[in-house]
DNA sequence: AATTTAACATACAGGCTGTATGTATGCAAG
DNA sequence: CTTGCATACATACAGCCTGTATGTTAAATT
């Protein structure tokens, strides 16, 4: 039985380190904002020094980018693991109502959708979320259009569009009444679409 | 003929000086974001010092909420000069092309759409848009279902949705070509909520 | 076992924000 | 017209934060 510092690898030390930090930055940016978090309070809550922070991240901005790449992973696999099978509009909607499960977790809405945009750029946030999902809504309207449920149209813009409108309604929604609401007509908008 | 410093009364000495001021934070906070501005950055351009700046301003960030009260007035004053008549359809997407052109001014989507939701909060820009541009979309939207050329929704959440889309479309336009594919994409989402 | 390299910790320089204090000019009252 | 107050600034200061440079310890390599 060891005590305190136990001999650790190094692979294990920083992924220990760098698990403290993003833990700690994802609180402590969601709690106050990016801007208001100095990296003295987040290596703080981490328990590691602000040396450690800037051998792991090149900055405090990176160390933000790391944060939501893991917050927007967390998001698409949610959605895939609720997604269903059916119709392909049966399924986009089933998607839709995955999406705003997950964005329910408190500071996913501050996270993605109104601090990542300003601190990384939005050319950098589409490129994340091309990764995660935005991406299971592209597959979906794709598929919908190859099954001819809705009409062809550039998958570019109605994906950027639907996105939108997408994240409006997750950052609007506070309530179980509202997610209804925002379901509704967003399933409208959805259903406008078909051929 | 007089030089130099004319005898001003106080109230065109303030008014000079905030317009000064404003002038100049919209440009840099155009050029480098809100964050990466300094306030004596701002004055110098401004041909004023600190200590004018926060007379008039509380702080950093109100004078940033002054250039978005600013620039958000100015998109929806241009959409309300070019807003023609015809079917109620036809005035939402006159409006809509209003607004791509007015949010093609370089900068205003980083200031309304960017560091406007980050800094200021979605809430009170929810607000500043509620008394301009959203304004016009929202009464378009009414017009269009009290003359039955549109299905009867709920108006807020479906205002929401449309002005997110709106907004993300001004985003992603880089060009006149990417103009008309949005406008075209647009259409077709708005012209989906027919009876 | 010796050497290199990774993973930190500590110390420092520069810059920025907001406030406190000082000054000059407009303005209103007598 | 001058006397007193308020407005519109300018200057100086304190505190904090970011990023970097330097030092130290432990792991990995040879």
């Amino acid at each position: 039985m060891q005590e305190g510092t136990v001999s650790r690898t190094n692979r294990e030390r920083t992924e220990a380190t760098r698990a403290a930090l993003i833990k700690a930055a994802r609180s402590l940016f969601v709690e106050k904002g990016y801007a208001e978090t100095g990296t003295p309070e987040i290596v703080a809550a981490a328990g590691v020094t602000r040396g450690a922070l800037y051998h792991h991240f090149a900055d405090k901005q990176a160390l933000f980018r790391a944060v939501v790449e893991h917050e927007s992973a967390a998001v698409a696999e949610e959605i895939v693991r609720k997604s269903s099978d059916g119709t392909a509009i049966e399924m986009l909607i089933a998607g839709g109502n995955a999406f705003f499960s997950a964005m329910a977790v408190p500071g996913r809405t501050r996270l993605l959708l109104l601090d990542g945009p300003a601190v990384l750029g939005r050319a950098e946030m589409d490129a994340i979320d091309a990764r995660h999902a935005g991406r299971t809504l592209r597959e979906g309207l794709a598929y919908a259009m190859e099954q001819g449920e809705i009409r062809p149209l550039p998958l570019d813009q109605l994906c950027a569009l639907l996105g939108a409108a997408f994240d409006r309604a997750a950052l609007a929604i506070r309530n179980e009444a509202e997610t209804a609401e925002y379901q509704a007509v967003i399933g409208d908008l959805i259903k406008g679409l078909r051929p």
